[in-house]
DNA sequence: CGTTCACTTGACACTCCTCAAAAGGAGTGG
DNA sequence: CCACTCCTTTTGAGGAGTGTCAAGTGAACG
């Protein structure tokens, strides 16, 4: 799987970083404000024993399950303020791996109960917003769905008011999106294509997105909005 | 909301269940050891103001969201012992109703925390095995894991432990399943056909299957195996 | 200045959806 | 007991949307 193999090359390629692997001990890894996590920097990985908890801090986390054939499926992409590591048994239902340059904060085992309800119960409804998205949307309107997420976790306070536009930092890459959405790369990349044209969003160097009409957005988004080829 | 007159015949015929009629006032349905209710009843709905917590204790509901234009998505089959209605804020996330004749158990809100993190977790994990079904398997593998699923949440004991072959009702329809596992009912219907003529299920009835070679489902259901036209 | 890698774009194939009709069961009334 | 109807399921034919394969573009980096 090409998915794959482009982590590998990443991992390679990013390896001028201070070496925070995935076989850091776990002493370094939970001390509480965390160091600077270059991008596909595997967390944790599904099948192992169960990991500690962290929140993220800054940057952004994937969470992803992968079946025995390679085929990937990205199952949340977790932006700053929310957890990772939750709801486990003895070992981890799906890895996690950086997206972007990320800094984790250790979330001690015996968190207020209630902080651990609520941030289950968040994992569940955004879970069953995905299984909606991928069961019954089409691509398009999975892409505007994806973006219009992406928005509210990453959206900047530089927006301008006047259009109500956002800008945000777009962590995933295609192949990243395409494994989240159900999709393939291509499609994906289609997808955007045709968002840009319509003028509903651009794109600036690659990983620079701004909403330039969020109401058409959300129409495309819930397919009241054709988006004309 | 019409009511599946088939299911009446089927379900008295399975278990000498008590007549019982079919419209019934919410305060019984909410009594602790609840009364049976028909097929299709409503247990809430997504969008109201949030309802109790209950156990089924026996039958099956379906909890299920529904997008504006109407494209429904089923997020869980729910058999005996499991609960629903946990991890809301203040109004339901999802609706819920009956597939066959289920009877229902009022839960305490202030049940156990344990229980309910435990309860939580499970639903989380089911969640994300939807996500990964829906997003990255094809449509019979599709089917091939529904299966699987009913097979464990409402096989019966009484088994042909020779051939290791699992009997049990199927209460959701073909609508049913083409709601849960992002298909069509044709589609579903067609690769229901293909597994019958590969000698892997049986279904009686229209309502009775028969897993004859689990060992070959499990492959069609992970991909190893091709299910030949 | 060439290499590499992600992304884009195009042509084509295939799975699954749509539309349509037939088949199968269950209940109803003659 | 036999039509008759209603509803679900099955089956078929055709088409749309997405995947696959391949080539091309552009940016980052050595």
């Amino acid at each position: 799987m090409s998915v794959m193999l482009q982590m590998f090359a990443d991992c390679g390629a990013l390896s001028a970083f201070p070496p925070v692997s995935s076989t850091l001990s776990p002493q370094r890894a939970m001390s509480l404000a965390g160091p600077l996590l270059p991008p596909r920097t595997v967390v944790f990985l599904e099948g192992l024993a169960r990991s500690p908890q962290y929140r993220v801090v800054d940057g952004c986390v994937a969470t992803a399950q992968t079946l025995v054939d390679g085929r990937r499926q990205i199952i949340d992409l977790v932006g700053p303020g929310r957890l990772i590591g939750l709801g486990f048994g003895d070992q981890n239902r799906y890895s996690a791996e950086t997206l972007g340059f990320t800094r984790l904060e250790a979330v001690s085992e015996s968190m207020a109960q209630g902080e651990r309800d609520l941030a289950l119960s968040e994992m569940l409804a955004r879970s069953q917003s995905l299984v909606m998205l991928l069961g019954r949307k089409t691509a398009p309107e999975r892409v505007a769905s994806a973006l219009i997420d992406l928005a509210e976790q990453f959206g900047r306070a530089a927006r301008d008011r006047k259009r109500r536009s956002v800008t945000f930092h777009l962590y995933p890459t295609r192949g990243d999106l395409a494994d989240w959405l159900g999709l393939t790369i291509e499609t994906v990349s289609r997808c955007l294509t045709r968002l840009k044209k319509a003028g509903l969003i651009e794109i600036r160097h690659g990983d620079l997105v701004t909403v330039l009409d969020p109401e058409q957005l959300s129409g495309v988004a819930a397919g009241a909005r054709a988006l004309t080829n």
